[in-house]
DNA sequence: GAAAAAAGAGAACAAAAAGAGAACAAGAAA
DNA sequence: TTTCTTGTTCTCTTTTTGTTCTCTTTTTTC
């Protein structure tokens, strides 16, 4: 009955699991071939077949109904992905590692990378005239590593967390606020640890708008 | 009776969904067919006529009215869906009835209202100062009225929709955008027929991040 | 390397869905 | 009245979709 899934049909189930919010409806065979740059409906076919079979994807005259849509179950293994960590306040004083994670915030496939990330939340000023606001939250990638130019979360003398665009040469790292009012600050690489790099950003305009699930 | 609908009528039924606040009256069979671009009525009917029995749309000579109005259990559907309607990007020159709903946008619980929502994506420097950058995707309550000092979408002269702050007075109207080099502009209130208000705010930091595809 | 399994291409087919267009009655507007 | 718009019902055609084949290519396994 449960028959095991083979490589490709693991491979295509993944895809509409990942990719179902791509879909503004249950996608054809056909639309599944383009979206899987496939050239054979009959070929895609046998693979959603097996899939029906395995009881992840819903059978298609069981219903009357076109399109290859999940089943209930392989539906809520796909949404317990859907959330990123959300680690509370970036405040100063305090290194990341400190912060628990406080809760779960569903975030937009576009803010985020296929790499682990989290979500932060914005304190202070220093970063207004790149767009983030205090309050505002932001999607990190969690990297060691970053580009000039990038926005990183970087921690201090294993102290301090801020939110800065970074700019690394030979012997110094600039960590530069986007913020007139606020200098530029200079470190030895070894005081600066790079926590992560900012892929999405967020805001509301609600009041009391509370973000974690 | 409650029969699955096909995906035609669900694209139908979304599309009315993502603009009912769009057409002043109830759109007649004729009007949706234009919307649609559809050639034929009575094709479309038949489509509505789903909807009806499905108990989305409001029967028309149950009640002794003409046009395609949603059910009450319409619009309470309109918030279990995951997504918000993505509507495209909010161009000068081009009036929001003209955008249909591209796809759907998986956005975070904070940053919506419990009010039927859509989604733009911001083309324009108008508001850099209030942190809003061109390409920046932003959450619209759908609503005809604004509190002074909110950001909305407006229309004007049926032409061309705009995000900016609005202030209205007495036989004034005044769009001001957050930027120095851009100047307010003052309307009379039969110009300007506002189409949402502002209440999130979303940035992507990858350079080709598409939200819906 | 040979055999077996898996994956793919492509054609053909039936059923469903979608669409075009005409016709008609009821009502509103001129 | 006449004219126009509205919803409704038809028939007919086109397109889409799932399904089932056969045949070829690729990958895996022994």
């Amino acid at each position: 009955m449960m028959e095991i899934l083979t490589r490709r049909q693991r491979e295509i189930f993944n895809f509409l699991r990942a990719n179902q919010a791509r879909f503004p409806y249950p996608p054809s065979l056909d639309e599944l071939c383009e979206a899987l740059d496939m050239a054979s409906r009959g070929s895609l076919h046998k693979h959603i077949s097996a899939l029906v079979n395995a009881g992840l994807v819903e059978p298609f005259n069981g219903n009357k109904q076109t399109g290859v849509r999940l089943t209930a179950q392989a539906r809520v293994e796909a949404r317990e992905g859907q959330g990123l960590p959300f680690v509370g306040a970036i405040a100063a004083g305090k290194p990341i590692e400190a912060l628990e994670t406080v809760g779960y915030m569903v975030v937009p496939e576009a803010l985020k990378t296929n790499k682990p990330c989290y979500v932060l939340q914005v304190k202070g000023e220093s970063m207004v005239e790149a767009g983030i606001f205090d309050g505002d939250w932001v999607v990190i990638e969690q990297r060691a590593y970053a580009q000039n130019g990038e926005i990183v979360v970087a921690l201090i003398d294993n102290a301090e967390a801020t939110l800065k665009y970074i700019q690394q040469s030979a012997g110094q790292v600039l960590l530069l606020p986007a913020n007139a009012a606020m200098s530029a600050l200079a470190y030895r690489p070894e005081q600066v640890q790079i926590q992560g790099v900012l892929v999405g950003q967020m805001r509301s305009y609600r009041s009391h708008a509370n973000p974690v699930i």
